[in-house]
DNA sequence: GAGTGGTCTAGACCACTGG
DNA sequence: CAGTGGTCTAGACCACTCC
């Protein structure tokens, strides 16, 4: 039966969720018609096509017209291009993170960073918060991550209890929410710096991430250049064609 | 005014667009109610949500609950996390893609090839077509790319006339639709062969994308293993908060 | 309180699929 | 042909924001 809390239609996502994951909807299965589970549940057919659409654009349905809507297979439902701090994408692969700062401070933006973030041109007019983090799995260090944060956005946020914090955490309680990034991947090779702090022998092979993050306005809230493990780590991506 | 063909609310996405292409509606800007929109163009308010539900989804308009929906930041707009050929990608950056064949053959599938396209654990029935290509842009060298598609699905596909070409588009022709696809990347070092085929000094460094595809079913329907130039070829993936 | 988006109804007709 | 999803209407009430 449907849960009596929130809007109709996602206690109707959950209802069909449920049936999927306790097996009783398989991949491949169709589901009821609109018109049927409309009928069923007590509902109006729109808001049946609401909650079916909303589990359609997750990958966990799909649609053929004529035909009927039917149970994806699992492989599906991961999530797809799911923006994810360092803190989320470790435990999810059941490391345990961490963070040991090793510098914090105001700088003017260096070209580089003034162009990812949309600051002005003039270097001392666009002072940012470079904080560098090594990132820990599991206590073994993973990624040396240099993070670049616009001084407007977070006036308050002094370089203390960065330690074993989910940066992204602490952002959002200055309203600062991120929505959706642009990240660049290519290989490197390991200098002398990064091979001590990494505990890496000098020219091992690395991926260096550099991702800009936006709130939902689509203003840059941060930039943040990454240097992982290459034996430690490999970056996995959902893709969807459009 | 609405153009004369397609569905209303399509019609209404593209003069939507059109006003944002030409700057009369720009970034930041609150776009009409969607009250106002329905009296407008003489349509219902849930066609109206409907156009804007899609724009939403495209990240080329935010909502906000009680203050209105408004237009986001270019950068939003581009491709999110976009399933793309090869061929496809090479135009997008504006080179010219090209390929050579290498080799093609039918072969059992390995264990990695049978794990990622959910065959039988039965080497010798589980046969794939390998197909082995230079892919090129602007005539040099790119990548190495490797593909195994289940000879299932492809039964007519022989190795013939695969040279520059996009394989997608000639899947389709078999009726085989990539939808979505899981990609990992890792960075790696050429190796003498790999050196030598995409002429790069033995350990350059290098990209290793392993993608499965899947169509709107989540079967599999193909495994393709490349290494990319380091030198030539930086990834770029859009992530997107949930 | 006025205006916004969020949810919901009870119908309707069209386009596509399959027998 | 019957059944499916795709589109569309003309209302309604709720939740939230700002004044």
């Amino acid at each position: 039966m449907l849960k009596p809390a929130g809007p109709l239609y996602q206690r109707l996502m959950e209802l069909l969720q449920e049936e999927i994951d306790a097996g009783r909807l398989k991949p491949g299965d169709q589901v009821p018609s609109e018109r049927e589970l409309a009928d069923q549940y007590s509902m109006s057919r729109m808001t049946v096509r609401h909650a079916l659409t909303e589990l359609v654009n997750e990958g966990i349905l799909y649609r053929q017209q004529g035909k009927g809507t039917f149970v994806a297979l699992p492989k599906i439902r991961q999530k797809l291009g799911g923006l994810t701090s360092f803190t989320e994408d470790m435990v999810s692969r059941g490391l345990r993170p961490g963070a040991h700062v090793l510098s914090v401070q105001v700088v003017p933006a260096p070209y580089r960073v003034r162009h990812a973030l949309g600051l002005p041109d003039d270097a001392a007019a666009a002072e940012v918060l470079r904080v560098e983090r090594l990132r820990l799995a599991d206590g073994e260090p993973m990624a040396l991550e240099v993070t670049h944060l616009p001084l407007t956005r977070i006036h308050g946020l002094s370089g203390e209890n960065l330690d074993n914090v989910s940066l992204y955490e602490r952002l959002q309680q200055y309203g600062v929410v991120p929505n959706h990034a642009t990240q660049t991947i290519e290989p490197a090779a390991a200098d002398a710096a990064l091979a001590r702090v990494l505990k890496v022998r000098e020219g091992a092979l690395l991926l260096l991430l550099e991702r800009t993050t936006y709130d939902q306005r689509g203003e840059a809230i941060e930039f943040v250049s990454s240097h992982y493990r290459g034996d430690r780590y490999r970056f996995m991506v959902e893709l969807q064609r459009r």
